[in-house]
RNA sequence: UGGGCUAUCGCCAAGCGGUAAGGCACAGCACUUUGACUGCUGCACUCGCUGGUUCGAAUCCAGCUAGCCCAG
């Protein structure tokens, strides 16, 4: 009567599946649903994930929600998808950026959808399988913690949540290393204990999002010149939209030693490239910040940032250069610095919070 | 059409008589809820062509072909 009720997106994969079932376990009261937001109608029931079984997100989700005994509803939220993460995706990267749809997906679609609908059908909570723990902190704000091994952390992803969110968030996951929750799984005989782990971005299933963009923004990317820092042409590209910084495969140029991508000009059309060494760098600027740990961000601060999903992170300084702006200094040089790109610190295993990579120094000429 | 030089994988490039290094590019795999990076594996039964010398040649010799350079 008192139980609390909570609303578990479920993906149809292994990681939600337990999500649902410890939370129903802990004395939830378990909602799942299974949020539609790119596939078609008819794909919906004939998307396959691995070989053998062929079974839908929607299917293996309904059939994890019937074993567990939880009422299962799917949602609609193709059209939050579309406008905040397929657009954003397309946009970004026609101007040269290079987006994660992930963060954007979990702030816009899971966070801000999802939940919204959730609290609508009388939910406290909403909970995911995502490896991150939710901790209250004693200023009162809630943070991320890294989930309980490294080896499987995807704070990363979530750092833009904001405190609104958070509180209404649960993560059982996070307190299990992916080898437990497969384990879990295959105790309380989920049929997907097994499923593969997913991975590329989920709406271009093929992984040619260069010509996705094409399609999506009815749009033809016209081809460009390689060129090196000194202006310097190298060879044809085959459009912005197929590199990102620090991209080297696939660049089709060989000039007898590694060379990277260095910089993207969507107003020229141009790749800038070069070796290792200039592809390297130690500052960046970003905005769009978000916090998570602390309130505002006032001095200076050392603290470990990684810079992409499955960066290792590396120590720097962050501080505050605007209103909505700082910049990152770290101690050792980092490849592959894309403006797109968020940019996570920590404190430990706490997520400090995070921001929108814009640029590094030298192409502010700071 | 005098002289000189060079012709080895898509590109660059080792090799100098003993049975084809390496880098780039490319492909596959691993890693991965983004794009990348990274790691591993594969990638010339053949060295411009034709002969010759030799037990044995991409490596020496001759001719041919092509390109480059210097002279006209």
């Amino acid at each position: 009567m008192d139980k609390k009720k909570v609303v578990v997106g479920m993906s149809g994969g292994v990681d939600s599946s337990v999500a649902a079932y410890l939370l129903k376990k802990q004395g939830y009261d378990v909602i799942g649903v299974t949020m539609q937001i790119w596939q078609e109608d008819t794909q919906a029931v004939q998307e396959e994930n691995g070989g053998c079984c062929g079974l839908s997100a929607v299917e293996d989700a309904r059939r994890v929600a019937n074993d567990l005994d939880i009422p299962y509803y799917v949602m609609n939220f193709r059209e939050a998808f579309k406008e905040h993460v397929i657009d954003y995706f397309v946009e970004e990267y026609l101007h040269g950026k290079t987006p994660n749809p992930c963060i954007a997906c979990n702030r816009y679609v899971k966070w801000e959808s999802l939940l919204q609908r959730s609290l609508a059908i009388g939910a406290d909570y909403i909970a995911t399988g995502h490896y991150a723990r939710v901790v209250t902190l004693p200023n009162g704000r809630v943070s991320l913690k890294t989930s309980k091994t490294s080896a499987k952390d995807q704070t990363y992803a979530l750092y833009n949540l904001t405190q609104e969110q958070l509180r209404r968030t649960l993560m059982p996951v996070g307190e299990y290393t992916k080898e437990e929750i497969r384990q879990i799984a295959e105790e309380i005989s989920l049929r997907v204990a097994h499923k593969p782990d997913s991975q590329d971005i989920c709406f271009v299933p093929h992984g040619d999002y260069a010509s996705f963009i094409e399609e999506t923004a009815k749009v033809t990317i016209p081809e460009g010149n390689f060129v090196t820092e000194d202006g310097t042409i190298v060879g044809r590209h085959k459009g912005i939209t197929h590199y990102t910084v620090g991209q080297r495969k696939r660049l089709g140029i060989a000039l007898g030693h590694p060379v990277f991508v260095l910089e993207i000009r969507p107003e020229t059309n141009e790749v800038v490239i070069g070796d290792n060494q200039d592809a390297l760098g130690k500052t960046l600027m970003a905005n769009q910040l978000n916090f998570m740990s602390i309130e505002d961000l006032k001095e200076p601060r050392r603290v470990f940032a990684k810079i992409r999903y499955n960066h290792k992170g590396a120590w720097c300084v962050v501080e505050r250069t605007g209103p909505d702006k700082v910049r990152c200094t770290f101690e050792e040089n980092q490849k592959g610095i894309s403006p797109g790109q968020a940019v996570v610190f920590y404190e430990d295993d706490l997520v400090l919070g995070g921001g929108t990579i814009i640029g590094t120094k030298t192409m502010n000429k700071e």
